[in-house]
DNA sequence: AATCCACAGGAAGCCCGGGAAC
DNA sequence: GTTCCCGGGCTTCCTGTGGATT
């Protein structure tokens, strides 16, 4: 009996030499195919370093395009820059996912310059307009010129702020600020005030989807800092890059495929990542979507979920809408739940297509109703061992007994 | 061609919790 | 603290509809 459980898991990879640089959050040195991007947004920031105001960018592109990895980039190299040259330039990166109200983008700005100012804003408390005053001031105070990235700024709870961000240079002397917004809704700019829209727009940037060729680059260029020599598999990194490119050329899912395929291969005591190993990787990041989906259902929905799975047990056709209804209202009288209207009930299960786990599509039987046929979209032993986690849902001991049920109210 | 099923899905409004403003 | 407002979940009521049946 060996109870040295770790020895066997300490021993060194065979496959990674540094596994970092295929996380999303690592900014390469690196960053292929997005030359004139890069080129570009240069162009317009330039002006920074010579002390003169940059016109306002608003940046486009789906996920995984390489638009946060770009602007980072660029961002690094302008204060590089702009310290070499002695010129005051300050670079601020806001993901407003996290940061999404106006008092917080505010503070976490204006506490970027607290260095020998010492005093921090708090994160609650203060008159909004005294925490702009205060920024105002800070930002005065260093007499640069300050780029602000609003990453994602699609997330952020009101456009107020945007306002207020894009026109501070009136309210300030020494110093001048220039804004960067990056979304990957472009539906986005059509809601907002028109003010903001023109302001924030005066330059636009589109960044394209990568082909698999272009991502094949991407890979290849991380897979040699990631991986010892001889470690990947000829069609590996080709694979990955035409599985990711089907899904609008996303860099950060061909990343992840790579990732998870070589942290299979490494488990499984391979020296060599192989196709096999990604076909894998596809499934469980696969499951392990569906998986989170499932968990972060409201309890409501999970209850829909089981009346799907049970109706497609049930019934010898595919169930539709009333069907599942049906089943859902017996599942809720066992618990106790409240039962919801078939209206909200329709919704639901349109959420739920949405999400990938079950298929809705509307069919028509003719004299016998419009209706939407339902069917579950993964695999039905895999949802019902990720819901039985959950003790909302209730056990099903006899199928047959709900069923004679449901059948005999039908009737 | 007309009918009519069993819903789809839009519109309006209620209720409630949480956060901002006073 | 209170008041106001907003958004999300939900209900009620509604009109619209593809095509087998009559």
């Amino acid at each position: 009996m060996n109870n040295d459980i770790f020895q066997g898991l300490l021993k060194s990879s065979n496959i990674f030499k540094n596994k970092e640089v295929l996380r999303p959050s690592y900014v390469p040195d690196i960053l292929p195919h997005r030359e004139k991007n890069i080129e570009e947004l240069a162009s317009i920031l330039v002006p920074a370093l010579k002390g003169e105001t940059p016109s306002n960018v608003f940046i486009y592109g789906k996920t995984g395009t390489g638009k946060t990895a770009v602007t980072r980039y660029v961002g690094k190299q302008l204060s590089l820059k702009g310290s070499e040259l002695n010129r005051t330039t300050y670079f601020i990166y806001i993901n407003c996912e996290i940061v999404d109200t106006q008092y917080r983008v505010l503070q976490n700005i204006a506490n970027h310059f607290m260095g020998d100012w010492g005093d921090r804003i708090p994160f609650t408390g203060w008159p909004t307009d005294e925490v702009y005053s205060k920024l105002v001031e800070r930002i005065d105070n260093t007499g640069g010129v300050v780029v602000i990235v609003l990453d994602e700024v699609d997330k952020l709870k009101g456009d107020e702020v945007l306002y207020n961000l894009s026109r501070m240079n009136n309210d300030l002397e020494k110093a001048r600020t220039s804004l960067i917004g990056i979304s990957n809704d472009l539906k986005f700019t059509e809601f907002l005030d028109p003010r903001v829209k023109s302001s924030l727009g005066e330059e636009n940037m589109i960044f394209s989807p990568y082909s698999a060729d272009q991502l094949e680059d991407i890979l290849g260029e991380r897979a040699k800092q990631a991986f010892k020599d001889n470690a990947v598999g000829n069609s590996v990194i080709p694979l990955c890059s035409a599985l990711a490119a089907q899904e609008h050329g996303d860099a950060r899912r061909a990343l992840d495929l790579l990732r998870v395929s070589a942290e299979i291969a490494d488990r499984m005591g391979s020296n060599v990542i192989m196709e096999k190993h990604v076909r894998m990787a596809v499934n469980k990041i696969e499951t392990d979507r569906v998986k989170e989906v499932i968990h972060t259902l409201p309890a409501q929905s999970k209850m829909v979920l089981k009346a799907a799975v049970i109706g497609n047990q049930i019934f010898d056709t595919p169930p539709n809408t009333g069907d599942i209804y049906n089943v859902y209202k017996q599942l809720c009288m066992r618990t106790g739940m409240d039962i919801l209207t078939q209206r909200r009930i329709a919704d639901l299960i349109s959420e739920l297509d949405m999400l990938g786990i079950i298929t809705a599509r509307i069919i028509s039987k003719g004299r016998y109703g419009r209706t939407k046929e339902i069917q579950v979209a993964t695999p039905i032993e895999k949802i019902e061992e990720i819901l039985a986690e959950d003790d909302i849902i209730p056990r099903i001991p006899d199928i047959r007994e709900l069923k004679l049920k449901i059948q005999s109210r039908l009737l």
